[in-house]
RNA sequence: GCGCCGGUAGCUCAGUUGGUUAGAGCACACGCCUGAUAAGCGUGAGGUCGGCGGUUCGAGUCCGCCCCGGCGCACCA
């Protein structure tokens, strides 16, 4: 190499080339940084200075779904708050007004059960329920500052310093409100019903707070012999035919199945299928024969079960032919009727299914039928009642005398301890014909992981078919059910299957339950009348309640010394119900009917919130958008719906965007329990906020996110390359003021333009991808942009213009053009999801002088906006070009492993082309095309056949292009290493003699 | 059991109404550059598009069946 032997020559020049300067750092330092930048945020007060810039807007409220105050922070609620924020940014800068309020779920069974946890388990008895409710504010008020921090770490801009809560009185009475509202309408009935209950939460619960886990059960298969039959019973004809039909009388009985041997003492009929074929059998147990009835299909698996021996059919006949039969309670020995009913299948057990209305849903729904009574002898520890008490709760009669034993082994005792008891007491006394172990998914309490029994209590509930009769509100006269089913259709649903989700769960979904047994929590407004029973719950006493509890908090229901029931009720009843004895009931809201409350205790009356509905056309909700975990679908948004819907006839959001759940490396669901979610705080310290941020906005988070270290960690490559391009294309702006230099758009060159046209595209792509909510895609685009078209293609093209023209020449100051407002555009497109680096690579890059103090002031791109023009025809012949250099680069490539070429510069370029292509790249421009393929020199070969010309090679993928590349014989200029042919050839060549004429007029006399 | 979603390169994902040789990033290999330098550029390898069958001139794309994964509903007695 001649050139390197000239290293004085080199530095002479070096001085005069222009290399990128730029104190925006490669490294980005995230954990060092960012809290800096939220400093200086809450100094210029950047959340109150984008509202007063959004004053008067339209409005897109972002209703924050709230978060439990019960924990630390962890990475579900980093994709939540990020994604969250991400939405509000974007929504932001697109010019609406768009405040975020966050709020928390303070109430509820986690914290007051954690809180009895810290005091031994339970209540001790000295302690009043004000004193546990105030100890549960004091736990929840903690967490609540300790998430606060943790949340604003992730960089999430709101009204922190005045969040919603719902323990706030304000929050509180419009939860009260709701009720009140619902119960004018006619939606809130008190009832017995079977509902779901946690004996380990002691309370009843929602469809929402159940869980299906594995668990193992007895599996009994029980004698219940059969006593007397009605007279026009078929069922009896059949025997009275048969030779044995005393002994049938006798040992005869229904077989039935269970699972759950603990209802059997609540067992008060049998149900069977009428139309399925049921079979009497007579089989050898011991010495004995013993008879019974069952489904036929299914006599055969269960004498292979219970190893019947010789099994002999003795009748066949349809099932309404047991109508009229009767049996006597195995252990009872209560006399019991045989019912039909439509569920009964033969899919498993016996087809003669044991009926306790006090213990199963649809047992309740055929007792109510059938009129049969409805036992329930469990209290709510899940333990059977004692003494007294427990003959009572079974509606025995007064005579019964208990001379097997079985109140006696029973009372106290907890249902799954009784399973035992019972099996083994069937077993001595020969009821039970066969029982074994089963492993089936059984519905457990979400919070104390017990498994939960069905109870027959009085509830209060919301009825979901109730018809509304207000005509403003439902001027159709369709239930509730049909209502929400409607509304549902009016939402977006991100992604779209959850319309269909949460449709089917609102068509099958039961009453809503909304009382719970406990203390923590909105207390139901409702008395009782102890000598009549007679509850008192109606608008005048919801107004009083709802009004006192505005102005001194949820607490004077507990407090019994400064609030006795005289003065919590309204003047007139207190007065109508002097010298009775009134009480104040102790059920509370279900945490869920306060959750789902929101749309009226913070959008309707948040002062900031309520202003700021949303509408579009015909159609009106209460925010813009809710944005959780897909859990949702069965927990705040269905009970949001709900409640909207029933008392405004409104939704609670237009747009609903669901995420799935966070899982860990190995595919597992996070959990605080596993310890596989580690403290989100820790995470932002560790990794940086923004890159767990990027990391969120980059995968498609509408199925599971796995959420670890190194999958953030190898995220950050794609950070990095962003990061540094824009370092690229900031570093060549260290002389470029907009103000001044910036090039009209017409004089810019045409490879300028053509990047501006791709950056065009890309902001409508990236645009349309946030749009639907789809980050990752914009991310995608984002990425590819950095990669391919900047750093590849445009970067790495524009440096000789950048470094070697001189300073003031168009040609370089239209590429600082389109580096500035490339520069400019990533800062707006990267603001929603790495808000600390946007604005970081906001501060390093030349401004207007009238430019905002953040880039989360700035406004979103638009295509329309003239900056990013969409050239077709540009892109297309640049497309040619890049086709052409691709071939290029693939000889190079050999070539330089040949050993036959190094740099670009050092070659030449000589192509062949048809009649198609040539034409398209003389208008392209040779020059053009050597500055685009970073070589030296471009040629076009005229000739005809290049095929038979020597040298040339075929292109790969670009039919009809032949080339040649071949080192250059000239000498290469010292200072842009160009051998252009002209180094030393000019009228320069005194002063500047290894210098080409471009180099040598740009040094001039200056070195 | 019923339903929904997904299965494309080692990993994360694109693939428009069916249409050239299925793409991109990361990772990997090999080079180049040393003027984006704890950077940058180029080239390459890597895919029976879950499997089988069908419709079609043509299927990653449409239809049917099956396998695998995720989720929801129901699992009731």
């Amino acid at each position: 190499m001649t050139d390197a032997s000239k290293p004085d020559a080199k530095s002479r020049y070096k001085q005069t080339v222009l290399l990128p300067q730029t104190e925006f750092p490669m490294k980005a330092d995230l954990a060092q940084r960012e809290p800096q930048r939220r400093k200086k945020w809450d100094e210029i007060k950047l959340y109150d200075a984008i509202r007063a810039a959004r004053k008067g807007a339209k409005a897109w409220v972002l209703h924050d779904g709230p978060p439990y105050a019960n924990g630390d922070a962890h990475t579900g609620h980093g994709l939540n708050k990020g994604l969250k924020d991400l939405v509000v940014k974007f929504r932001t800068m697109q010019g609406y007004d768009c405040p975020y309020v966050p709020g928390w779920d303070c109430h509820g069974l986690p914290i007051e059960h954690k809180v009895l946890e810290d005091l031994g388990g339970t209540k001790p008895p000295t302690m009043t329920a004000l004193e546990l409710r105030k100890r549960c504010l004091e736990y929840s008020t903690g967490f609540i500052a300790k998430q606060r921090e943790q949340f604003k770490a992730v960089g999430v801009l709101g009204r922190w310093d005045n969040p919603y809560l719902t323990t706030s009185p304000t929050y509180e009475a419009n939860v009260l409100g709701v009720f009140s509202e619902l119960h004018k309408r006619g939606y809130i009935t008190r009832a017995k019903r079977p509902v779901h209950w946690s004996w380990g939460a002691q309370s009843a619960l929602a469809e929402a707070e159940l869980e299906y886990e594995d668990r193992t059960d007895p599996s009994v298969y029980v004698r219940f012999p059969l006593s007397s039959c009605g007279k026009d019973c078929k069922f009896r004809e059949v025997v009275e035919q048969l030779p044995e039909s005393d002994e049938i009388w006798k040992n005869g009985a229904l077989l039935i199945w269970t699972t759950t041997p603990w209802t059997l003492p609540a067992n008060v009929a049998v149900a069977a299928a009428e139309k399925a074929e049921y079979v009497l059998v007579s089989y050898a147990r011991g010495d004995k024969r013993e008879y019974i009835v069952l489904a036929g299909d299914l006599m055969k698996r269960v004498a292979d079960k219970a190893k019947l021996q010789d099994v002999k059919v003795l009748a066949t006949f349809a099932g309404a032919d047991l109508k009229g039969v009767g049996y006597s309670h195995p252990f009872l020995e209560t006399a019991c009727p045989l019912v039909f009913a439509d569920y009964v299948t033969l899919e498993d057990g016996t087809g003669l299914v044991h009926t306790a209305p006090g213990h199963g849903k649809e047992d309740f729904a055929t007792g109510k039928k059938e009129k049969l009574p409805v036992v329930c002898p469990v209290n709510e520890e899940g333990k059977f009642f004692t003494g007294e008490t427990l003959k009572k709760e079974l509606q025995l009669p007064p005579h019964f005398e208990d001379s097997r034993g079985w109140l006696k082994m029973l009372e106290g005792q907890h249902v799954l301890k009784a399973n035992k008891l019972i099996i083994e007491k069937l077993k001595a006394e020969g009821w039970l014909l066969h029982s074994e172990d089963i492993r089936h998914s059984y519905p457990h309490c979400w919070r104390t992981h017990t498994p939960v029994i069905f109870r027959v209590t009085e509830q209060w509930f919301v009825q979901i078919d109730h018809v509304d009769n207000d005509k403003t509100l439902n001027p159709a006269g369709k239930s509730l059910r049909a209502r929400l089913l409607e509304t549902v259709g009016q939402c977006r649903w991100f992604p779209g299957w959850g319309a269909n989700r949460i449709s089917s769960m609102i068509e099958n979904r039961p009453d809503w339950c909304i009382s719970r047994q406990r203390y923590w929590g909105i207390p139901i407004p409702a008395y009782r009348v102890k000598e009549t029973g007679e509850v008192l719950c109606n608008e005048s006493t919801n107004a009083r309640v709802t009004e006192l509890v505005l102005k001194h908090g949820s607490d004077i229901w507990y407090d019994d010394v400064n609030w006795p029931v005289e003065k919590l009720l309204p003047p007139d009843i207190a007065a109508k119900y002097q010298g009775k004895t009134v009480t104040k009931m102790a059920d509370i809201f279900d945490v869920w009917f306060e959750a789902g409350s929101s749309f009226k205790a913070v959008m309707g009356a948040d002062p900031e919130l309520a202003t700021r509905r949303y509408s579009e056309g015909d159609f009106k909700s209460h925010s813009a958008m809710y944005l959780e975990g897909d859990d949702q679908h069965r927990g705040w948004f269905q009970v949001s719906l709900i409640l909207s819907v029933a008392t405004t006839g409104k939704s609670p959001f237009r747009d609903c965007l669901t995420t799935a759940f966070v899982v860990d490396e190995k595919g597992e669901k996070g959990s605080k329990s596993k310890g596989n979610m580690w403290p989100l705080d820790q995470g932002c310290r560790d990794l940086g906020a923004d890159l767990i941020r990027y990391y969120f906005a980059t995968i498609d988070t509408s199925s599971p996110v796995p959420v670890t270290y190194k999958l953030i960690q190898n995220a950050g490559e794609g950070y990095r390359k962003i990061r540094n391009t824009f370092r690229a294309l900031v570093g060549n702006l260290f002389d470029f003021d907009p103000a001044h230099h910036r090039v009209l758009p017409q004089n810019l060159l045409p490879l300028d333009r053509w990047v501006l046209s791709r950056a065009g595209a890309l902001v409508a792509d990236f645009t349309a991808a946030m749009e639907r909510y789809e980050f990752h895609v914009a991310m995608r685009e984002l990425t590819q942009f950095c990669n391919v078209t900047l750093s590849a293609q445009y970067i790495d093209v524009i440096k000789d213009r950048l470094y070697c023209e001189a300073a003031t020449s168009n040609s370089r100051r239209s590429a600082q053009t389109a580096c500035w407002l490339l520069a400019d555009l990533m800062t707006r497109l990267l603001a929603p999801v790495c808000v600390h680096t946007a604005d970081e690579m906001y501060d390093f890059k030349p401004k207007a002088p009238d430019s905002p103090a953040s880039v989360h002031l700035r406004p979103w791109p638009k295509v329309s906006d003239g900056v990013f023009v969409r050239d077709e025809a540009l892109d297309q012949s640049f497309a040619l070009a890049f086709a052409a250099k691709a071939e290029i680069d693939r000889v190079l490539d050999r070539l330089r492993k040949e050993g036959k070429a190094g740099k670009g510069y050092d070659t030449i370029v000589t192509l062949g082309a048809n009649a198609e292509i040539a034409p398209r790249l003389h208008e392209f421009g040779l020059p053009r095309l050597t500055e685009l393929c970073n070589v030296s020199g471009v040629a076009l070969e005229a000739a005809g056949d290049h095929s038979a010309l020597q040298g040339y090679e075929p292109a790969d993928t670009l039919k009809g292009l032949w080339l040649k590349v071949v080192p250059s014989a000239e000498t290469a200029c010292v200072r842009c290493y160009r051998r252009t042919g002209d180094v030393g050839k000019h009228k320069h060549a005194a002063r500047h003699a290894e210098l080409c004429l471009r180099c040598a007029e740009v040094v001039g006399d200056r070195a």
